[in-house]
RNA sequence: GCGGCGGUGGUCUAGUGGUAGGACCUGAGCCUUCCAAGCUCAUGGCCCGGGUUCAAAUCCCGGCCGCCGCACCA
């Protein structure tokens, strides 16, 4: 068994993850989460609110997960996610259709073509299947869309999308959220929620899945003058594997510190920077093992259509690098989309600190001219005159100017246009903010996080399995045991238990079979401390406090238990401290 | 989606054309003064559908699921 085997056998075993629905079969790329699995995650997810969300001062949201097409269509993920399929009949492998086309003809942009013509071009242009050779000439092209559709309301008249990102779910907000930021830029907006992606070939638990947890944030800022507190992670070292050392024949990692990986311009965007070291002390903390980690670049030609420069975040399981975080300097491009398409406002107005006159040409054409002269032309013609006098004010000096609309052209005269040129004064301007996105995966890291605990060694001559959890993630973190359940241990061990549940720790009571058993099965699930109740306890009240990692025990009053164990989890206090 | 391999209690597995056995786990009880000990008992299984056959968990076909490779991964 590999690494990710036991993992999911583990896994399985213990209620981490498990594949849904196997009663009926199941289908493929859907996992549920058991009671272990859904508390790490949990806590995974509230370390992460923890640091993105309040250490960062920013906002949550919750967004639906089905959104309706215009969406999609403006967010690019209705033609990006498309893809044109073809599959050949002899060998059976799966080519992208617009690809084939594009690489044996001279035809661009295949993709934008109905799937009857690349047929047609397959077939006239006699392309082969690029694995075996056998003409694809009469295979039907197919479409293959990753985004799961489904219909709002009865009948097919309005299409929706469970979303394929929970980003959209912020940016087609972003009117109402600036509101409640009071228009001030920078502010960020996160999300932890459900996305979905139909893919072809789910694979490895949860690596790849359909459905699947993401936690975003989309930090709003302003691109002329906003800077990330770089000094707060300046000295953070990042494992950097830059594309160029991916091109390079002896390219490795760099380890860098944040403040080089800038000056240096490895890293092009402060703020990509500035998450990159932050978020390299997260995954600490949650505790992915930072010899099975680095930051990735991505290629030019594997950037989304949306990304400017992009890292990702990977860990190393069974040798694999699996992306677990990506960070993308989105520019623009998001918010233009959807103020294109969407026609509403999604800019934040920034007042200067003192009003600034400036000249402006102006035109308040006189429409009882353009609109007898143009007929259902005037409008468009009025809003050409608009643009040209504030792109080119020259164009009017003359007596006649010429605007030029889908290739015909309407000259009016400037007299009628009523140009000219005045001194306004301007409080401030519209900004269109630019969106650094940090993307983390919940799932890929919980596999990463879970197999980087994974943990043998050998107790008394017999093998040991433990999950080696930082105990704030751990989904139990006490287990109290008595150690014969009889003779008042069982009493105070309840009581115990009880009493520790108050002060608000996770806790497990057992009491079945022998007590290496008990331990046995708490290391498995990563639970960090045991305690124990025994004869002395009875006496004395004190009890045995049992570390997962060492095995090792020590000896503690009852009275300040809670206390202490809550210390041991936080961090503030250590097992060697006691 | 293609190709290869596979699918037997919760887990790991043995096995055969005549409807299954082990280990671990789990539960009940006994025992037990701190690391999967022992004893007794118990629960629980041949992925699904079709075909061949007197008889299929076993052979054949299809499906589903998993692993690996390919392709895909905005």
């Amino acid at each position: 068994m590999n690494e990710g085997e036991r993992l999911t056998e583990l896994a399985k075993r213990r209620g981490f993850y498990f594949p849904s629905a196997s009663a009926y079969g199941g289908a493929s790329g859907f996992w549920t989460y058991g009671p272990q699995g859904a508390a790490l995650k949990s806590n995974v997810e509230d370390a992460w609110r923890d640091r993105y969300v309040v250490k960062e001062g920013h906002q949550e949201i919750s967004a639906p997960t089905v959104m309706p097409e215009p969406v999609f269509e403006a967010s690019g993920h209705l033609d990006g996610f498309d893809d044109m399929i073809i599959e050949c009949g002899e060998c059976g492998a799966t080519h992208r259709a617009d690809h084939v086309v594009e690489d044996n003809t001279d035809v661009e942009e295949a993709e934008s073509l109905p799937n009857e013509e690349v047929m047609d071009l397959i077939a006239e242009h006699g392309i082969e299947c690029p694995s075996c050779g056998a003409s694809l000439a009469g295979e039907p092209v197919e479409n293959f869309n990753l985004m799961f559709e489904t219909n709002i309301g009865p009948g097919s008249s309005s299409p929706g999308y469970l979303r394929p990102e929970t980003a959209q779910g912020i940016f087609v907000e972003f009117p109402q959220l600036s509101e409640y930021a009071r228009n001030q830029l920078p502010f960020g907006v996160a999300q932890i929620g459900k996305a979905y992606r139909n893919e072809i070939s789910p694979r490895k638990s949860l690596v790849r899945v359909r459905e699947f947890t993401q936690a975003e944030l989309e930090h709003f800022v302003d691109p002329e003058e906003d800077e990330p507190p770089l000094a707060e992670v300046a000295d953070v070292t990042l494992p950097l594997y830059s594309a160029e050392s991916q091109q390079a024949d002896d390219g490795g990692q760099r380890d860098l510190t944040v403040r080089e990986a800038v000056d240096e311009g490895v890293v092009a965007s402060d703020w990509v920077a500035y998450y990159l070291g932050v978020s390299k002390r997260w995954y600490e903390r949650i505790g992915v093992d930072m010899d099975r980690f680095r930051y990735r670049q991505h290629l030019a030609g594997e950037r989304a259509h949306y990304a400017s420069d992009c890292w990702d975040a990977e860990s190393e399981v069974d040798g694999d690098w699996i992306e677990i975080t990506g960070f993308a300097y989105r520019g623009d491009y998001d918010l233009s989309k959807h103020a294109e398409h969407s026609g509403e406002d999604f800019t934040v107005f920034k007042q200067y600190d003192e009003p600034i006159t400036v000249e402006r040409a102006t035109v308040d054409p006189d429409m009882s001219y353009l609109g007898p002269e143009f007929g259902g032309d005037a409008q468009r013609v009025a809003d050409a005159l608009e643009a040209l006098a504030e792109r080119d004010p020259s164009a009017f000096d003359a007596d006649e100017v010429t605007v030029e609309i889908d290739g015909e052209d309407y000259a009016v005269p400037v007299e009628q246009t009523n140009f000219s040129v005045d001194e306004v004064t301007e409080s401030g301007e519209h900004v269109r903010p630019h969106v650094v996105e940090p993307s983390f995966g919940v799932g890929r890291i919980i596999y990463t996080v879970l197999a980087h605990a994974y943990e043998t060694d050998e107790v008394d001559g017999e093998e040991r399995t433990y999950l080696s959890l930082p105990p704030e993630q751990a989904p139990t973190t006490v287990g109290v045991f008595p150690l014969m359940d009889k003779d008042g241990m069982d009493d105070l061990a309840r009581e115990i238990a009880g009493d520790l549940r108050s002060a608000g720790l996770s806790v497990t009571y057992d009491d079945s079979g022998a007590i290496g058993r008990r331990y046995r099965r708490q290391d498995e699930v990563g639970t960090p401390y045991c305690v124990t109740v025994d004869y002395e306890a009875l006496e004395d009240d004190t009890v045995t406090v049992r570390e997962r990692d060492t095995t090792e025990q020590k000896r503690l009053p009852v009275d300040g238990l809670a206390e202490t164990l809550e210390q041991l989890n936080t961090g503030e206090l250590t097992f060697d401290d006691l």
